[in-house]
DNA sequence: AACTCGGGGCA
DNA sequence: TGCCCAGAGTT
């Protein structure tokens, strides 16, 4: 199967099955948007969903969250685990913003990737989700499906968004991203060896894991 | 490139 | 009890 018979395949797939993709995390604007990705970190939205209610609600906004102490938002995240880290990086990303981009969250990749605790996915996905830049975060996730189905040698994350840029139409990007991610939890998981019951893999490729 | 960070889920 | 999760930062 060719490569582009395969991207066919897939995208033809994954709009069947989620025609609509509900952003996973609720959020209504750049900054909580931005806040719960960088918590999302090492972590599943599950754990992120759990604290961010009391986060937004004590801090909605950068120039509340600032205000906050730094022990105050450890408390308040503390399930979700890195708390010291996450807790400093969230207020001093605060100050920034206030500081430096008038309270706002800025929508460049290199604005956003200069902010503590925020990284290349954690900048796409705002771009994308918040800004309608096409981007493609590329998490661990898109990571293995692209390798299973024989779309990236699976040699890194950066080898793996070149290659889903190059193969997928730019218009797609933002919604194919949130779909493949979708697509993995629920039919292609990490440590699922059983190829035959993930549709798409049964298709267009029958690689092993990565690593 | 390798290592560290930390609590929860799960076997 | 011990492995795994999944990114960012540091060396």
């Amino acid at each position: 199967m060719k490569k582009t018979e395969k991207v066919e395949f897939i995208t033809e797939t994954l709009e069947k099955l989620y025609p609509r993709t509900p952003i996973p995390l609720d959020h209504t604007d750049p900054y909580t948007l931005l806040i719960s990705v960088l918590l999302s970190a090492q972590t599943t939205d599950k754990m992120v969903n759990r604290v961010t209610p009391d986060l937004f609600k004590k801090g909605p906004n950068a120039k509340a969250m600032a205000r906050l102490a730094t022990d105050e938002i450890r408390e308040i995240i503390k399930p979700v685990g890195l708390s010291p880290t996450k807790s400093k990086a969230i207020k001093k990303l605060s100050e920034i913003l206030i500081d430096k981009f008038d309270g706002k969250v800025p929508a460049t990749f290199k604005e956003l990737e200069s902010l503590p605790g925020v990284g290349h996915k954690t900048a796409s996905v705002v771009m994308a989700q918040a800004f309608g830049v096409p981007a493609f975060p590329v998490d661990t996730h898109i990571h293995r499906l692209m390798y299973r189905w024989g779309l990236t040698n699976g040699k890194n994350v950066t080898q793996t968004e070149k290659d889903a840029k190059r193969l997928f139409p730019k218009e797609l990007w933002n919604k194919l991203h949130l779909q493949i991610i979708f697509f993995g939890r629920e039919y292609c998981p990490a440590r699922s060896h059983n190829f035959e019951s993930c549709p798409l893999c049964r298709v267009v490729g029958r690689k092993s894991l990565v690593k």
